[in-house]
RNA sequence: GGUCGCGUGGCCGAGUGGCUAGGCAAAGGUCUGCAAAACCUUGUACAGCGGUUCGAAUCCGCUCGCGACCUCCA
């Protein structure tokens, strides 16, 4: 099947159609988390985003090279403090505990949502060197100066001499470079406030250091994604993506550490994720408008009625484009569970179809056949995942009309069954990357023996009219969280 | 304050100059021993006010509201 990508460009704000460098491969870069503290819930948004587009792109035929970063050094707050310190800080551990712990924990939290590991995963406390030979090929070129051990990327000159500032984000350069001098807070040693460090001396408490011809320190944070990206993907290369949040100045200094170290264009398209909200607001700590994976998943917090699984929770995210904010509510989420559900039951329904060895395809086989090349129209419109599930929707109905008789199966063909089939478990498993928790919980085939046992016993019963035994069980299991549905072909079990 | 984006039916959420998005909820119907599930039907939705157009929810302007970035953030 021929493949139209076309996919955002936050550089050109328009769609364009997508044309790797190389024929057949892709070089994906994606900013990966700071580890010092558990992962976030919106990091876990754009992760997911990514990790359906990195599905996408393999499934689509590209041999795609992923790398998503781990940040353990470099991290500044407001107060100066590196964050992998803060953390070290505050749990008395080294920091390479801190950065340790964080990083299993993130390992595991992807897990849980089930998204791929990336090719490559290179840490920055990993990539000194290379960040160190950057820094010396900015300040050849130029665009570097060095101040009390520390080295700063000298924006104004980059701006003067190449223009290419500020593209990305959208900033007004004049003003930028109208900011005066006094805006500096008073311990910088930058020369203008839109200056940024690309090497910081380490103060004496500063327990992250390494040696540097300049001094005993440590990397800019934007550093590592141009050095880290520049030695796994080449100077230039197809895709970086990351959250909204870090277009400025991340995403801006990068382009510019890149262009300033070797005129290297570094990425071709940039893709920048949504935020997440949480009743219409951003997620925020401090106002405690926030919530956590596991107290999401255990339903431990006041903004939740209940629990949601981590699938549910993944099947949300994917009702909505990855550039649209996602509003987490508690009824939105209500909504999702039944969705992901429907979804789930109308797969087993079709893998359990039989085609009619008579069969005389009609319109309804055309119809099908219709809504499946929808499915990748709009997964290659920008991976359009919502209005990707609403075709899949659509063919759920089909399927249960299939299964219920309201559509018949004598017009469907063989082959249009065998594709509907394959189409389905493909982008439900492979490329959403959605797992049947039921069948992963610890299922090994007794609950299945159980529940047709039951099933059976039942149908004795109600074939002796005996609908008081009927009814007992039926209100047992549904006490039990278990559905009976009693269709024209016997009756089959779900979860509620 | 500056920059950017958004405002869609009860809720969520796509889309976009004329053609049903979809999910959840609600109502009616089919099926059923009764239900549930499933299926069918049902919504004069596009913040407000102007303008462009044969035609705008979709383009333009203004107003109101919300959000993001501008400082650490996915």
């Amino acid at each position: 099947m021929e493949h139209n990508l076309k996919l955002y460009n936050s550089v050109t704000r328009e769609k364009e159609a997508f044309k790797p460098m190389q024929d057949g491969h892709v070089g994906m870069y994606v900013c990966g988390p700071t580890v010092y503290y558990d992962v976030h819930l919106g990091n876990c948004r754009t992760f997911v985003s990514f990790d359906v587009i990195y599905r996408y792109l393999q499934y689509i035929g590209y041999r795609v090279r992923y790398v998503r970063n781990i940040t353990d050094v470099g991290h500044l707050l407001d107060d100066g403090e590196d964050r992998m310190l803060k953390g070290a800080r505050l749990e008395q551990l080294e920091p390479m505990e801190v950065a340790q712990k964080y990083t299993v924990g993130f390992h595991e939290m992807m897990r849980i949502f089930n998204a791929l590991p990336p090719s490559i995963e290179p840490r920055a406390t990993g990539h000194i060197p290379e960040q160190i030979e950057m820094v010396q090929d900015i300040l050849k070129n130029g665009y570097g100066y060095e101040a009390n051990g520390s080295v700063y990327f000298d924006t104004l000159k980059f701006i003067e001499k190449t223009g290419i500032y500020g593209g990305l984000s959208g900033r007004n350069v004049e003003e930028l470079v109208a900011e005066s001098r006094d805006n500096l807070k008073n311990q910088s040693e930058k020369r203008h406030p839109a200056d940024f460090a690309i090497w910081m001396k380490a103060s004496p408490e500063h327990i992250m250091r390494w040696r540097s011809p300049w001094s005993e320190g440590f990397p800019g944070w934007h550093l590592e994604c141009s050095a880290m990206s520049t030695k796994y993907l080449g100077p230039e290369f197809d895709i970086h993506g990351g959250g909204n949040d870090l277009k400025f100045p991340h995403h801006e200094n990068e382009i510019a550490q890149n262009y300033g170290s070797c005129q290297c264009k570094g990425a071709r398209y940039w893709m920048h994720t949504n935020m997440l909200l949480l009743n219409g607001k951003k997620m925020s700590k401090s106002d405690g408008n926030t919530i956590s994976p596991p107290e999401l998943f255990v339903g431990d917090s006041e903004h939740v009625s209940k629990g949601y699984s981590p699938m549910v929770v993944r099947f949300f995210m994917l009702q909505t484009h990855y550039r649209s904010t996602l509003d987490l509510t508690d009824e939105a989420l209500q909504a999702a569970e039944k969705g992901f559900r429907r979804l789930m039951d109308a797969d087993k329904t079709l893998q359990s179809l039989q085609p009619d060895a008579a069969a005389s395809p009609g319109p309804l086989d055309a119809e099908l056949n219709s809504l499946m090349d929808g499915v990748y129209e709009e997964m290659d419109d920008d991976f359009n995942t919502p209005k990707t599930l609403a075709r899949i929707f659509e063919l759920v109905s089909r399927i249960n009309s299939l299964k219920g008789g309201q559509l018949p199966i004598s017009e469907v063909s063989a082959d249009t069954l065998a594709r509907l089939k394959q189409v389905f478990h493909d982008f439900v498993y492979v490329v959403f990357g959605l797992l049947d928790e039921d069948a992963t919980e610890g299922n090994d085939g007794t609950l299945d023996g159980l529940m047709q046992l039951i099933i059976d016993i039942r149908a004795d019963a109600r074939g002796r009219k005996d609908w008081g035994t009927s009814d007992k069980i039926r209100d047992a299991l549904k006490s039990l969280r278990l559905q009976l549905k009693d269709g024209k072909e016997g009756t089959s079990w779900g979860r509620e």
